[in-house]
DNA sequence: AGACTTTTAAATGTCAGACAAATAAAAATT
DNA sequence: AATTTTTATTTGTCTGACATTTAAAAGTCT
């Protein structure tokens, strides 16, 4: 069942291994109710807290929750599309920073995977989606607004722009993609002029999902792109040379 | 610095994210050696088992990694490319088999995005990636290849069409869709006949690969998204009426 | 002095037993 | 019958200990 030879490596990650091929597997269904850590430490033949390394293993993957109480323990968790995402966003985030990719590299991947989507949003956009790109466009235009607070929205449009596909997988897939990008967008200084320009691409891409032109949603998100390297290259420039 | 209100929740959970921020905000750069456990406990004023809990949900993550002796200690993991596919390709698996994801949907976006990366491939594949798709569809031409292998190489040559894109970024977020969909994939069973079907596409995708032809690319693409959906349809009528 | 072996110390890995806290079910009381 | 109290179960945490691994320090021999 869920054995384990007691050869390699650290016990709890061996036996959180077992727990989780199990899951895979289909052998622990969701919402089941682990063993309990007295009996599981039974089962495997080794202590407590070993077993409890071992839970705290998947429970930091999702894999499963715990609670307290007389008819608590370890459950099965669903894993689900909204809660995949932060773990997705950690791991982008953290491979943006700690590998060092250019902006260029990140920007390309996030608009090439963004595009990919924009004929399915084309077609498929419902009107609260719609409704929801523009009152962040809105947002957008409003002075006084932080480049924080600047980027956030423009997140949440291009995730209304992604959801619009109707593909909760796509949407799984990008919100790493667009949400990691943006402690990398934070860096751009938003000058009033570049905002207008932003927001001015930004109504293009609203208007033509509101017409179902996929082909012009494509060339804007292209035109987007452009503009959004370029900015980037005159940052990095102008930091080069502060003089 | 790394402190810890003993109001909520777990204290391991707390621990582990206090840690997580500080990585994440480069406060504890790649490589560096965390305090010891014994250490840790005092700066946290918890027990050990309590730190380890803590870090093993770390190391789960594979934001750390431990290492027995003299020296040793827990260090900051380089999280790389090819160490994040294994975790995005567990959840992304996950995902699809939890929450009964259809085939059409997987399919849908699994193409949409393979689809992102043809106009980048067509532009950058290298000689070495051209030869890579070459040798699989001779792999899979072979006769007495079981379902399983002809999908792990078809698997092998998506990804080198997705690694031709030469953007690392694009690659890691594909592994996963590409990659989770093989399980719902082998579940077709594929006659000689669709075999020597989809090998032409995929001699398609090659030689327009081969010419820079982004458009043959993509149009080929289609093509296998609309017979990969084909074939799964008819063996979903099959099974229903077996008769 | 230099190369090899032995010892030592530091660190993680594991264990055992205990108590605290939460929680649901069972029992008792009104 | 409804409410309160008790109880049992289970996770969360602590203390203290021993085993194992490993690198560096100490010692030994040529």
């Amino acid at each position: 069942m869920k054995i384990d030879p007691k050869k390699p490596a650290d016990l709890s990650a061996q036996i959180a291994q077992a727990i989780r091929d199990a899951i895979i597997s289909g052998e622990l269904i969701v919402d089941e109710r682990l063993p309990s850590e007295a009996e599981l430490s039974e089962q495997f033949q080794v202590s407590r807290p070993t077993v409890r390394e071992a839970l705290k293993r998947l429970a930091a993957q999702s894999l499963i929750r715990t609670q307290r109480g007389a008819s608590g323990g370890a459950f099965v968790n669903r894993l689900s599309f909204e809660g995949a995402y932060s773990q997705q966003i950690t791991t982008s985030t953290l491979l943006l920073s700690m590998n060092a990719v250019s902006f260029d590299t990140a920007c390309e991947a996030r608009f090439a995977l963004e595009r990919a989507c924009a004929p399915l949003s084309a077609q498929r956009r419902t009107a609260d989606q719609l409704a929801t790109m523009r009152a962040e466009i809105h947002r957008q235009s409003q002075p006084g607004l932080t480049d924080e607070a600047f980027c956030a929205s423009d997140v949440a449009l291009h995730r209304a722009l992604v959801d619009g596909a109707g593909n909760p997988v796509l949407s799984y897939q990008l919100a790493g993609a667009v949400e990691a990008m943006q402690p990398l967008m934070n860096m751009i200084t938003f000058t009033a002029r570049s905002r207008e320009a932003i927001i001015s691409l930004h109504n293009e891409i609203a208007d033509a999902l509101e017409d179902r032109d996929s082909t012009k949603v494509d060339a804007t998100l292209v035109e987007l792109e452009n503009y959004t390297r370029q900015l980037a290259q005159d940052v990095a420039q102008q930091r080069s040379k502060p003089a």
